[in-house]
DNA sequence: GCTGAAGCGGAAACTGATTCCGTATTAACC
DNA sequence: GGTTAATACGGAATCAGTTTCCGCTTCAGC
């Protein structure tokens, strides 16, 4: 985990080993309410406006100024992965839950549909995953960092039942969907169409590759 | 077709009944050139730095003021369209020959790995197409309306033959391509391996929507 | 050659991102 | 409760790119 911002916890940390060290003060009150509030008015702003909202938006929701905004979260991507944190790790938990409760195959299915929705859901999320744009860089590698070993996991588990082919990875997989979850019309319901046209395609052995 | 600038013909065309018109003056001659070393500059600098290169990057290279290149191409998408007319073309002919000399399922399959490598090469094109920038808004509707007719046929062809499922339109399928031709690291052999697992979902006909 | 319509160039206005720094606030220490 | 140095703040300034606009130039038609 490489949030830039997040909140640390409130004591300093002692000093290292040998050095003479000052130990260092805590951190300002001010800022931790204006970080709240920022991350706040973020949820609200990519939730209405899609996570491309101009930074002014979100500092004047939040009451402070633009500097604020890029001094706690120099790039766009630390703001909206810090926005995004718990409903990556629910989304995870489920993937867990899945596995253990389903069958193989039913598990990776029902858990790609899931995560499509997740991301067909955030307003400009897809789209931004693969605009390119130095902005948004630190956001697929997040994801797929943080959703790789569950993904691998399932993935496994059906290959190893000889539900799935496994010439497909992981990454390939959570790539694929996202991309087809990037908006336009027919809405979600396009996306989990062509999601599940993908993982009929996974369950296809016949032209694997070897 | 729509094309905003396309060069006419240069014959001024006769008035139409009734009304005594003043016979339109022929196009200016220096206006002509512009637009052909634009249209030249264009595609260089398209395949060099992508679609969305700034305007005045193509201005200068063809030896034109910013204000010419909007004059003729009031959106970005105008010279897009424009520039790629003739791989369009060129794809659909494809389509066409494929449809008439493969069986049904080969036919499809070839021709939407071929589009895929049309998509895929283009810098920029297919981030361009679902980018939701206005300045490309015409570029989905232009392909789709070009290329939906071949790929109807195709997709009728094989669904008829009851290679393929019939739930899935043309519409579907292009933009489904063209989201998963979205550069990334794999390059587009990436995208070529998602198709053919896109191809093969479409094979299966077990999950059908009825 | 004249003339006015058509076209030109590039400066100006605008939009949003990003940096910067003088000022305000705070934690720590007395 | 006062002092001080570190920290954080706000928003003006800067920057990059797009888009508009208008005085000047060039060309087609005569």
């Amino acid at each position: 985990m490489t949030l830039a911002a997040s909140g640390e916890t409130d004591e300093p940390s002692s000093a290292g080993a040998g050095v003479v060290e000052r130990a260092p003060r805590r951190k300002r009150s001010d800022a931790k309410r204006n970080l709240d509030s920022l991350l706040d008015a973020a949820k609200e702003v990519f939730a209405s406006s899609g996570v491309d909202a101009p930074a002014k938006e979100i500092a004047d929701l939040a009451g402070v100024g633009v500097g604020t905004v890029y001094r706690h979260f120099p790039v766009r991507s630390d703001l909206v992965i810090a926005v995004l944190q718990h409903e990556v790790d629910a989304c995870i938990e489920e993937g867990e839950t899945l596995s253990s409760t389903e069958e193989s195959l039913a598990a990776l299915t029902k858990w790609l549909h899931r995560y499509t929705d997740f991301v067909a859901t955030k307003r400009g999320l897809a789209a931004a995953l693969h605009s390119g744009d130095p902005a948004f860089e630190g956001l697929p590698s997040y994801l797929l960092q943080r959703l790789d070993p569950v993904v691998v996991m399932m993935l496994d588990r059906a290959a190893a039942a000889g539900e799935i082919r496994s010439d497909v990875t992981a990454n390939d997989l959570l790539r694929a969907v996202a991309q087809l979850c990037i908006p336009g019309p027919g809405g979600p319901a396009y996306s989990q169409r062509m999601v599940a046209l993908l993982v009929d395609g996974l369950r296809n052995v016949s032209t694997e590759a070897r």
